[in-house]
DNA sequence: GCAGGTTGTGAAAACGTTTTCATAAAGAAC
DNA sequence: GTTCTTTATGAAAACGTTTTCACAACCTGC
């Protein structure tokens, strides 16, 4: 049937154990390297993956945990994430959750079974809370969003500087009744609107914040609800790019004029917000280096497993366009 | 120190094959199946997938091989894949080829080496055409692309058909010198730039192709680059939703307004192309059903290997909005 | 010329499961 | 009551590697 390590042995003349070494590191005469590999070539063999994890313990896999890939966010963040383990000779197991706790718990199980060599993980903030620093049996690297103090290793945003400097930025163009639309399932989304809220603090202005489900449609319907209401916010903040995206559509359904009618800004600066008229003011995350910082981070984990925690905190920048621009 | 499947076996008193048949499909008694569950749950038990797969020779494994899964189309079909794959209890490897035949080839390496169950892909020209039935040793379905006829199977889209749609709407609104800027790389963009100048050959019109790289700074490179001719064309289909984008970009950039000064169409219906405005006509792909389709072919093909060679060609829908409408 | 490395190699154990084979017990058919 | 199935179980083999252990051959330093 299938070609194996014996059968190269049997080719090159040597014993199977050689083949492993000469195939990995170990100490083997150049001679015997180029039987082996000859042999390689000329059976065609292929090491089975399954049989050397089991007997190496070596994985040589990460899993990758977000809440949906077509989040551009977390699209952004897994190529990052992708590119770097491939290069280390990894490969990646990718899980959407759906913000469910549920479905975290049980892809978490899954990262136990497959004794995968390290996560990296935007929890939902129930599951985040729950997890104590020995809770996963594999070293773990939240990305977006943070969890217990001091219990994994983190990349996250600074958020709450983030949200004020888009606060700043409204009511220096003259914006009062700035209000504030974030999810409702995050740390990240409670940060933002703790920097929100506090930074309308600072100026006198009343914090006007509501939650919601972390996506377009959800983010919509509440978007038309409130601007329907007679003491409609004169300016929007979104917690992420699905929620603006959201924003935008409720504005259009209102025939609210951006920013006449309404001023927007939001967080993610996707390809496309600097398409729609007339430009949508939002924090670009650097969304690369969320994914490869926290590669990095993860890596030194394997190695130093006993090394204090860090959390690793980058700042986003203000993209600021016409839809903040005061009438 | 890890807990294995003797611990258990001797936790509830029986043989680990007892243990293997309860938690999975064998004949046990009702007693010693409860028996085993309780000594799983008191012992913290978790199978180790490797083993599992090295013995029972099913990876449970799903390869998903895509040019870019930052590309919208290759995103929303692997979110289907993905919820797919998962329901029916495997994993997926997801791999990011940017189009380069040579980590095609090594991806394709890397599924042979996991023995995984099957594979999804979306392959260049280049790889697809060197493909034979029998190249690969493990099922395989293509999406988006195919490659030579009767060789695997396939889920694509009606391509040809999808872009002459773009040229009758373009004709039917008066618009004669229709250009088309396709990708270089795929069978895809190959069909859908022979069904653009079919049609226009039909309405006796000198098709008007040009090739770039598929994305979308290529795109706005070579828009901007024949746009500034005096013979521009009038307007402009692009072969995907990214070079969508890129020529979006090149008319503002040359203070083209649309669709006044250029029409534009494209493929892939993206949240954003109705925002921007005057919204932007595009041709739907059925992308969710573009990945179930696929998974279906692929658990069928898994169950019957001598099964004829099947391509499923589903249809795409024209969404019509302002870019295209005449002056 | 000899003790003490170092280097290259093979035989066999080990990794943690599932599967095969054998067997005992229980039920069905006569 | 015998024989023939069927069902539930355990002992041991098997999956395809890597790693351990042992050892021989070759150096090095004196």
């Amino acid at each position: 049937m299938s070609v194996g390590i014996r059968d190269v042995a049997r080719v090159a003349g040597v014993s199977t154990a050689t083949v492993s070494r000469a195939l990995g590191r170990g100490p083997v005469s150049d001679a015997v390297r180029e039987q082996v590999e000859a042999a390689v070539r000329a059976t065609g063999y292929r090491p089975n993956l399954s049989a050397r994890r089991l007997r190496s313990k070596a994985a040589q896999t990460i899993g990758l945990i977000v809440a949906d890939i077509r989040n551009p966010f977390f699209t952004a963040v897994s190529r990052a994430v992708e590119d770097a383990a491939y290069a280390a000779g990894m490969r990646v197991i990718l899980c959407n959750t759906d913000e469910d706790p549920a479905r975290e718990a049980m892809y978490l199980r899954l990262m136990e079974e497959e004794r995968v060599t390290g996560v990296i993980f935007a929890p939902t903030k129930v599951t985040a809370d729950g997890l104590r620093a020995d809770s996963l049996s594999f070293p773990t690297v939240f990305i977006d969003r943070s969890g217990l103090p001091g219990a994994h290793d983190s990349v996250v945003l600074d958020n709450a500087a983030a949200a004020s400097a888009l606060v700043d930025h409204l009511v220096a163009q003259g914006f009062k009744r700035v209000g504030g639309l974030f999810g409702s399932t995050s740390s990240t989304a409670r940060e933002r609107q703790a920097g929100y809220a506090a930074a309308m603090l600072r100026y006198d202005l009343a914090p006007l914040a509501r939650s919601v489900a972390p996506n377009a449609t959800a983010a919509e319907t509440e978007a038309v609800r409130w601007l329907s209401q007679p003491d409609r916010p004169e300016a929007l903040i979104l917690s992420n790019g699905l929620m603006l995206m959201g924003a935008v559509r409720a504005a259009r359904t209102l025939g609210l004029a951006v920013p006449r009618d309404l001023a927007l800004a939001g967080f993610d600066n996707e390809p496309w917000t600097d398409l729609v008229e007339p430009g949508l003011t939002v924090i670009e995350q650097p969304v690369a280096e969320i994914g490869s910082q926290a590669m990095r981070l993860l890596f030194e984990r394997i190695e130093q497993p006993s090394q204090p925690v860090r959390k690793v905190t980058l700042s986003g920048r203000a993209v600021l366009r016409g839809s903040t621009r005061r009438g």
